[in-house]
RNA sequence: GGCCCCAUCGUCUAGCCUGGUCUAGGACAACAGAUUUUCGAUCUGUGAACUGGGGUUCAAAUCCCCAUGGGGUCACCA
């Protein structure tokens, strides 16, 4: 049985980088009919928060991501919370102590922190020394009476760590290169190294899916697991995706957290579809595809190796894509919170005449790669939109005004406008005006909006209505 | 700096494992044309890449080595 997990940090909000390895594990779980597990890695009480585990948890079933033992639903490996599994570190790391695979260190932070800014100036690696590890009996007990604080260190044995990564291949690591880590904090909390291996022990996962910021941590990680007397996971690390500036996509990037693009109105369904084309295609070649359509054919050891930059362009393309082929009553539901915040329609919806609103909606969908930018697009319906100097000029001049005069003339004579009225008006106008085109649609375009781009005139002279066509034309005759 | 991973159009990628069918395919973006009596949308098309150098081979994007470049890691963060 395939057991993988997603297990963030509840420091910060899910980035699309983050997320992406969730969307992974979930993927590869689904493909082999395994079980996803969500832990929570909150071992850090400084920079944990629990509003951010409540979003993450949040954010992922947003995208449809759903797991089957976690901190919500329970399961029969937890707590699932590190936070609640102290003792369990606790009890292992005397373990370790009473065996010698671990020792005390009594190197303040300070100290560290010099010794590692000496090596690094000198060209040297930053690690541990290991100094601590083979102090006489004298000096334990010394230290051991003086009440200092100290953290728990894991003895690196020197090793050739061989393992096969999924998705790299054969990895080597030569571990007496490695300086002796701690696996437990001077407060009692376990680091990630330790915390991490012993979980995933426990919780009987097959496979480690990661990221490959990871990868040069594994050998710890195996050491660990020998350590334990358990046979070390498969590990799969995945590709890291970066910022336009090729360096790790973080929040400095833009808005890349999950919620932020949930705000945008940014559909699921896109999102997810762009995060899984990070670093993997499907067979078929197609750019947009639905997670159920590609299940059986995924394979990780078919993904990439190269890091891959985030592309909002692209990511806008596809999203749009989806707005485009929506359910319109999705849609609508979709864009009233954004119309209400805007004031365009009532906040109660009782009152909103939604047969209007589809009909906008559908107007406006094809320009659009996210929700919430239907308010710009749909102002045209609901405010006097201003018209720039510019503009003023444009429609002032003479054929502009015959333009404008001959339209409202046809108006004149109209009682109600529809798409196929709309067209044959402009027929005659044309014949009057002896205008065409772009110089025939513009001065119209411009009048009614405000604006150069927009959905179809038909469509947005129908929308206005009669009545209000008027009105906006009169404005500048 | 040591160690590790990686390297195809500007970007995401196919091809690489199992050399020949690759004058390297698709998509986004860009540009051009068509269509819409309109901007946009849509459709069609164009330009655009195997990082460099050595090998192996009849033949290399594909296998090997080196160089270069990018990234990661070396925390009482995860």
């Amino acid at each position: 049985m395939v057991r993988v997990r997603f297990a963030p940090s509840p420091t910060g909000l899910l980035h699309i980088g983050n997320a992406r390895v969730a969307v992974f594990n979930w993927l590869f779980a689904k493909r082999l009919q395994g079980t996803f597990i969500l832990r929570i890695e909150d071992t850090d009480v400084a920079r944990s928060e629990k509003k951010y585990m409540t979003q993450l948890i949040e954010d992922l079933h947003w995208l449809g991501i759903t797991w089957q033992e976690g901190p919500d639903v329970g399961g029969q490996y937890g707590p699932y919370l590190q936070s609640e599994r102290l003792h369990i570190y606790n009890d292992l790391c005397q373990k370790f102590l009473k065996e010698g695979m671990a020792y005390k260190c009594y190197c303040t932070p300070e100290e560290l922190e010099e010794r590692r800014r000496i090596a690094r100036h000198t060209g040297k690696p930053p690690r541990y020394d290991n100094r601590c590890r083979n102090f006489t009996d004298t000096q334990k007990e010394a230290f051991e009476t003086s009440g200092l604080n100290y953290t728990i260190r894991f003895k690196v044995p020197d090793e050739l760590v061989v393992f096969d990564d999924l998705i790299r291949g054969t990895c080597q690591f030569d571990t007496s290169l490695t300086g002796d880590f701690v696996i437990m904090r001077s407060d009692g909390t376990p680091s990630f190294h330790f915390a991490v291996t012993i979980d995933d022990t426990l919780m009987n996962i097959t496979h480690v899916i990661r990221g490959e910021d990871h990868l040069s941590n594994t050998p710890c990680h195996i050491l660990l697991f020998h350590a334990l007397k358990q046979k070390p996971p498969q590990f799969a690390h995945l590709s890291l995706t970066m910022g336009a500036d090729r360096a790790l996509l973080s929040k400095r990037h833009g808005a890349f957290s999950i919620s932020e693009y949930r705000k945008l109105g940014y559909l699921p369904e896109g999102l997810l579809n762009y995060m899984m084309m990070l670093g993997w295609s499907p067979k078929d070649k197609k750019e947009k595809f639905k997670v159920g359509d590609i299940i059986d054919t995924f394979e990780i050891n078919s993904m990439s190796k190269a890091s891959s930059v985030f592309d909002q362009q692209k990511l806008d393309w596809l999203s749009g894509q989806y707005i485009r082929e929506a359910d319109l009553e999705r849609l609508l539901t979709l864009a009233i919170p954004y119309l209400q915040e805007a004031g365009f329609v009532s906040t109660e919806e009782s009152k909103i005449d939604l047969s209007k609103l589809k009909l906008i909606i559908d107007a406006v969908r094809g320009n659009i790669s996210c929700m919430s930018q239907i308010v710009h697009e749909s102002e045209i319906f609901f405010k006097d939109v201003v018209i720039s100097e510019n503009h003023v000029e444009f429609l002032s001049s003479e054929t502009s005004q015959s333009i404008l005069s001959a339209f409202y003339m046809e108006l004149q004579k109209l009682n109600n406008l529809s798409p196929e009225i709309f067209k044959d008006i402009l027929k005659t106008v044309q014949k009057e005006t002896k205008v065409n085109g772009k110089g025939l649609y513009m001065p119209i375009r411009i009048a009614l909006t405000g604006r150069e781009h927009g959905p179809e005139l038909y469509s947005v002279a129908n929308i206005l209505g009669i009545n209000a066509c008027k009105t906006k034309i009169e404005r500048f005759l």
